[in-house]
DNA sequence: AATGAATGAGCATTCATTCAT
DNA sequence: CATGAATGAATGCTCATTCAT
């Protein structure tokens, strides 16, 4: 099942013209993957867009796997490392939520929703190697959030009582889900706006509640008692 | 609505067999499918499990889309049509939210995550009749929750300087990213448990702040007059 | 190969009723296959429009390429019996060449070209019964005239050095292009004149030639004759 | 003109190798179509009579219905261009019209009759572009026949009161049936033989009646006249 | 290094035909 | 007598992948 040692010669040693080749076809690839999704993008597609054989993408990757595997992994390297080297420039917990935000729904609004849908889609597929690849790369690009939500946690300023993973869920799923209608209804909504609202919210979401309702819960178990004491 | 005129050779289901067959037919495509997604399942292997031949499968559905469509089509109907029984059941809009985001993680939950896999996944598609179907069935699925929603907004339960579809997205959004979660690195997680948190998050990001904050400063007023007045 | 002693049972005893269903059948069918050739045809098409169930018609023909056969048989006894009656009506031998082009360009070309086509088309086909079958059909078709041109010929009033198939061929080839003109093209003649003209030629070449290039020949040789004794 | 832009795998045919698989696959095809018709033949029969697999056969050709088309035109194109350059080579009018007529039953008769089925059954087809084609091959191999004959219909050497068509109906149906008779009854004429009949009595049709009789006159009265001053 | 050429393995879909009821 | 139901056997067509040159 594993797709390791097969006994076909492939390319080891990248030169400086491989190197360029390599970047091309990756290109193309991306574009034709999350143009047409995994399964009805073909390999001719890609050489030919390419300008190369079709013999020739299968010389410098192992087989059509392999190089959507690469395409979704180059995607997230880059993003990723905008991110990392990005959010810890911003100042204060909610800012670096919004510019989290902000930045997500830019990157795959812009990219025609080919590569939301891409990973989105594939992300799964039968295949376990697949989807593992995928999962660690969501970890990585969802790092910086989500180092900042934990040490907020700890210092207090993000509610405790939530566990980490699902506050990443709310924030990503909740963005996942407008592009998603962005993809199908094709109704574009303002970027700006919308990453606002949203952090809004979220954000109301996050902070501890002794700040409002726990905040009142507290005053009501002071009244509470307060009248026991008067009763007594 | 774009079923072609051919003179197919689809049965209509008439007699009582016919029926179960259709039911029997379609059981096994959900799982075919959910386990594959479309693409990957084939028709052979649906026709093989259900015990029938391939033929059998095409004489009451046209073909593989359609079926797919109406495996898709019926998922939806089943778990519409309960949250559009039971949701006017519960009383209060939190309660309301609460009964959606629970009944929506164990049906998906229990489902093994295989049509929300499908459903996510051939959601969009480059055919349009079947985005567009599904667009439709997530309407469905959907209104009862959004009526509640619409209705608290209106009544200023909710806050009103949010867009409907966005309070829709973050509430399905994240239950999907959860879900996801669970489908990629299989821990499952107490659904009572993140029903609970989940609820208690979202309504807290979609109640009127001043509402919340008016509210608390109101009681303390309220409270505080009462105590002066008593220890007068 | 031959479909011969099959163990199927079929019905060969004919009520008045059944009678009426096999004419019913024959009469869709012919419809049906001259309006899409026999391999476009389908038995499913047959029953539906004959309001009945695909079982049913082969509970009286025992398979599609019977049916089929019966359908052309049917047709050619129709149209020959005509003619065998007609033709010794009319008198004199162009005045019957002429009766007979007529008819059967009125014939087929009110027929939608459907019987036409199926014929002429389907009048090969790989099968060995098929192909004689229908050459026996035609024979019976084209008998009359032959026999009037046989007479014709003894008589000596039409040409006696060409062998008679040619002659028969030359009448139906004519039409039968006329008519795949019509066919193909789609632009209807006028079949009175047509057939006024064909027939016109068609006489002009069978007449014996002493009435015209012949007997210039005998004068030429008369001619000649005489020459040689002037010259003598 | 109406094939369609999908990313079609087909090769264009490029090096001499490709030119001479083509060649080979037009070969076989054209044997296995001629010998079966078009709904009979199989893509798989023509790839193991060619020694290759399906899959190269349709690398080649984008369809079986392209394949075929391409058998029938190449074939047309052979023929046709034969007569082009020969018929201008024949003088007289009715030597051209021997000429094609022997040349046709040649070619058809030692073809096995096997595209002349093919060619008469498929003419129509369901398929627009299919029977569009061949109408304009069929015209294209008729074109130098019927410049004779209009040429001839101009100076007043054939009869001028029957419609152009009609004169190629004849003399290609009667042709079409001598052949038709041969593929059915196996009863191969004298190809020499039959042609000579067959152009006399086309041409003593073709030949205006007055003209033959009034030459006939003229000639008689000539020769009577030098007899009487001879005489004298 | 690059590719033209070839293909094995599939896959959805069709349809004449059978048979139990 | 009639048929609903079921199917075996084909068939056209696609595409990732290999390999000699």
């Amino acid at each position: 099942m594993s797709t390791l040692a097969r006994p076909v010669r492939k390319r080891e040693v990248l030169g400086a013209r491989s190197e360029r080749r390599v970047k091309e076809i990756l290109g193309v690839a991306r574009q034709v993957f999350s143009e047409n999704g995994y399964e009805n993008a073909t390999t001719l597609d890609i050489a030919r867009q390419a300008g190369i054989s079709e013999a020739t993408v299968f010389s410098y990757f192992t087989s059509k796997r392999d190089l959507c595997m690469q395409v979704i992994k180059g995607w997230y390297d880059e993003i990723s490392l905008v991110l990392e080297q990005e959010v810890p420039m911003v100042e204060g917990t909610r800012a670096q939520l919004h510019f989290v935000v902000h930045k997500h729904l830019v990157t795959l609004m812009q990219d025609g929703t080919g590569m939301c849908k891409l990973v989105l889609s594939e992300g799964r597929s039968a295949d376990a190697d697949f989807a593992g690849l995928i999962a660690e790369l969501k970890r990585r690009y969802t790092a910086p959030l989500m180092k900042v939500l934990a040490a907020a946690q700890r210092s207090g300023e993000v509610r405790q009582d939530m566990p980490l993973p699902l506050l990443r869920d709310m924030v990503y799923g909740s963005m996942e889900h407008v592009l998603w209608d962005y993809m199908v209804n094709r109704n574009k909504p303002d970027i700006a706006t919308t990453a606002g609202q949203l952090t809004d919210m979220l954000w109301t979401a996050f902070v501890p509640v002794e700040q409002s309702q726990q905040k009142l819960a507290q005053f009501r178990e002071d009244v509470a008692e307060a009248l026991r004491r008067l009763e007594n």
